[in-house]
DNA sequence: TACAATGTTTTAAG
DNA sequence: CCTTAAAACATTGT
């Protein structure tokens, strides 16, 4: 279930383990969530380290170690974090347990669409420079979206908007939350918006983010019933706002949600 | 049974 | 070289 604020409750799922020390590794080395990481390297550099701090950038987690240990996560589509007690088993799907004396750290992902990455050195890896600006962050200007909305000026909106070279952070419901929001059409080409249109999108960009991080990323609670998300996947769902029913299609290669009375296809010229 | 799932990555085509 | 679209990935649930 990870975007962005989802990524940031399970980042802070690990808080509980910060100054603590690895005193072992327990994982599935063969598992896809491993492909192309030195899992003895991990093991070797995560045994008898401690958790020093971690940070998310969009979909990204980094959890640093002392000994010069860097875990990046990525959890996919099913991916997820938590704390267990000490002992506690490893389940099936849990490809990643770092045990500590008082919790142990979960990473568990069933799908493995996820991924582990580590780096062993003082110097950040390569996998964690040059990331595109944040969304909440100070270079993420109306101007440079507005410039990489140009770069993908024949593509869907809906597609554009789940590019994480632009939209760090973003999935398919944010994206349909934030079109909705918008009174966009998913289909609509990215490079077609009226000036208008780019300004209402980029200032709903940064509100759902900026709430939904209030809200899920930092207490674990529903987003407003007043919202897409909460009848996007009912069956028979209705539109909050106007009431009418909702459509669903693919859109840029996924299930995409709108309202056919807020959202028109397109204005033409 | 068949299809879809809050996501990338690879491959192919324009 | 760049953008876009579609398939692939592994597992579970409806």
């Amino acid at each position: 279930m990870p975007e962005l604020a989802e990524v940031e409750f399970f980042r802070k799922q690990w808080g509980r383990g910060l100054h603590c020390k690895i005193l072992s590794v327990e994982l599935h080395g063969d598992k896809k969530i491993f492909r192309g990481t030195d899992v003895k390297a991990l093991e070797k550099g995560l045994r008898g380290a401690t958790l020093q701090g971690s940070e998310a950038h969009g979909k990204q987690l980094l959890f640093r170690f002392s000994k010069g240990g860097w875990l990046g996560v990525h959890l996919g589509m099913t991916g997820k974090l938590r704390i267990e007690p000490p002992g506690a088993p490893a389940l099936k799907h849990d490809h990643l347990v770092l045990r500590q004396s008082r919790q142990s750290l979960v990473f568990s992902d069933p799908r493995q669409f996820g991924r582990i990455l580590f780096h062993c050195g003082k110097d950040q890896p390569a996998w964690w420079a040059n990331r595109p600006a944040e969304i909440l962050s100070r270079q993420f200007t109306r101007k440079a979206m507005e410039l990489f909305l140009t770069r993908h000026a024949r593509a869907p909106i809906k597609a554009v908007l789940l590019l994480q070279t632009g939209f760090p952070g973003i999935g398919n419901w944010m994206a349909d939350e934030i079109l909705w929001q918008s009174k966009i059409h998913p289909a609509r080409p990215a490079g077609k918006l009226r000036p208008a249109e780019t300004g209402k999108l980029f200032a709903k960009i940064q509100s759902v983010s900026r709430t939904a991080l209030r809200i899920v990323g930092e207490n674990d609670g529903d987003l407003p019933k007043s919202w897409l998300f909460n009848h996007r996947w009912e069956r028979g769902g209705h539109c909050p706002a106007d009431g009418a029913a909702l459509r669903r299609g693919q859109i840029g290669g996924r299930t995409t949600c709108w309202c056919p009375g807020c959202q028109i296809p397109d204005v033409g010229v």
